[in-house]
DNA sequence: TTGTAAGCGTTATCAA
DNA sequence: TTGATAACGCTTACAA
């Protein structure tokens, strides 16, 4: 064996800290780590040999000790209220692609849609000395007092989709009036007059805002809105099915349902199928949220996309924008990211009817 | 105001540490300490003490000082290939919850299906000095040089769904081969007799055991493998509708196909549908996955059910296992998951055929 | 340009 | 049963 060089120099297996690096230089820890977080006062010199070594020892910083030190580590929390379905997924994987290239981690935490759980969450990402918070709110989260702590310790934070209007937040959202006013105009468009609505819980600014514009769309076209036309559920299939059944039982069925969700769309059109209704022929059909089975069901459901990567990606760069105005004067940031709509064959008439 | 009661005691903007505690109580920080992680040797009354102050100061302890010291965090690092589909987000799902519960909070990572930033992930987690990782493979990982770190570090390592078989590993995997064997036995109780097989890429472990478990079921009715009913993919929709088309122009088609992939058996069904062959009348279909949609195609198709939430929770078990077993001699822990065949519309012949 | 030394908030060791 | 003190690995004034 070649006694210069020992064993010592290979790889180890419990990792190498900066003290190691300098002593083996014969460098204070101050020189190691300016060399490694490339410090401005370092010789160039110093600095390549720090490196060298650094990389033939395979050097690992311990982000743990630096979170300790500067009190914010390389970690974003992120709650959401469920990890399933097509859209939080989505948003979770845009999230963390962006993240990590920036080179932050990324925590994650479910409320399953209640506020107690938030709470908690929120406890725990504190604890874990997060850097900032992304979070879309659970269902029955109905004011922001648990925000209040995070807020005072200076940590961004960034809410998306699910959000509580009229607080001075920064978020992340989708213009789903927008989406929703050009879902039933496209409705009206094919011709037809008497359009339903599936609306969701009105408390939560996504379903207002989409029977909102569902209303800008038939004023638009001077139709009187009838409260009796619109269906107020969960969302869920069955409730779709429900629902349906509800209008057609009127004394002036619906020639059109615009749903602010698209599996009591599918609930619908399931039910109208059974009974031998004609889609879009007899009543046109359109959904929001662009969920997998739209492009599937026979016929496809016209439906409303909501750019979940997108969102995922301008919640973390709304996120690294606060990192980086902190101790600038707080002013609200919103960023309202534009929905798509995908015209399937379900809103399709074939001229005018 | 009251003298007694003065503002600091109030809850502070910035976290109280023990250290105010001890400071507020006149002990030590030792014994504040000792309190709050329930140590034995305290006196009970220091420690209702103790505890009661905690509380009315609403103590957080800090997890990144404590990991730093222990060498050991409460966070929990998953290496996932995305997050996306069915498959994934309801394991992680499954993760998060039992996590949780646990007292761990779950660090997400994903590959990409590509072994470089699997290495990458490696790296991230270690650093921020995670209690274990739990990984299902990137699709190009062959070997596991990247894990050996790990091991050495003593850090619990679990695998789930997709691992790289014959090496000395800890893992949760389904019972692939018993769910391919089941299906395709079923299909043959149907009447079926040319059953062909759309696969998937052979080095990955649950693609290799659900052509095992195809061909053991032929072999339980005497029926001779035919390679020529076998369709090799990376079973993508697409492929799917390419495969059914190359079995269709056989000089003898098949009469059910199993696929091990819900997308591929979906692309079949619609490929059929186009060209007016009827499901399950001339040709059976079966999946695997249970993805939402084959509850929604018509026919609805029949489908395996991968247990993905069971999945997760399983996972964490065994890294709990793990972590109660440290110190003891390894040795390897397997789980194997019970599949469950949905049995539907696509599969279902009314009688012999 | 480089070094010294004091923390960050815990836990572990030893002594009282 | 308690307490003083030294780590854990890193950053950062402040000094040289």
């Amino acid at each position: 064996m070649n006694p210069r060089k020992p064993k010592k120099e290979e790889v180890p297996d419990s990792p190498v800290s900066m003290a190691d690096l300098a002593k083996e230089l014969g460098v204070s820890m101050t020189t190691v780590s300016r060399a490694l977080s490339d410090h401005y006062s370092i010789g160039p010199a110093t600095k390549q040999k720090v490196l060298k070594l650094a990389k033939k020892l395979n050097y690992q910083p311990n982000h743990m000790a630096a979170a300790l030190r500067k009190g914010k580590s390389k970690l974003i929390g992120v709650i959401v209220p469920y990890i399933e379905g097509r859209f939080f997924p989505s948003v979770v994987h845009g999230i963390e692609t962006a993240a990590r290239k920036a080179g932050f981690s990324v925590i994650i935490c479910q409320s399953n849609e209640d506020v107690a759980n938030e709470r908690k969450n929120i406890e725990t990402l504190l604890n874990a000395q997060v850097a900032g918070i992304l979070v879309s709110l659970a269902r029955n989260t109905r004011d922001f007092k648990h925000f209040e702590k995070v807020r005072k310790r200076g940590i961004p934070l960034v809410f998306f989709d699910r959000i509580l209007e009229g607080d001075n937040v920064n978020a992340v959202v989708l213009n789903d009036r927008e989406g929703a006013f050009q879902t039933t105009k496209h409705l009206l468009e094919q011709g037809c007059r008497r359009v339903a609505h599936f609306a969701g819980p009105q408390h939560l600014n996504i379903y207002k805002n989409r029977r909102q514009g569902y209303l800008d769309a038939l004023r638009s076209f001077n139709l009187p809105p009838d409260e009796e036309l619109i269906v107020y559920s969960d969302m869920t299939l069955e409730q779709g099915q429900e629902g349906m059944k509800q209008l057609l039982s009127l004394p002036n069925p619906p020639d059109g349902v615009f749903a602010a969700g698209d599996s009591s769309i599918l609930g619908a059109l399931q039910l109208l199928k059974s009974r031998g209704i004609r889609v879009p022929q007899d009543i046109a059909l359109a959904g929001f949220s662009n969920e997998g089975f739209t492009a599937i069901t026979e016929p496809m459901l016209t439906s409303v996309d909501q750019r979940c990567e997108e969102m995922g990606q301008a919640t973390v760069r709304l996120f690294m924008e606060l990192v980086e105005a902190k101790g600038t004067p707080f002013y609200q940031r919103q960023v309202v990211l534009q929905p798509q709509l995908f015209i399937r064959e379900s809103s399709l008439h074939s001229g005018k009817r």
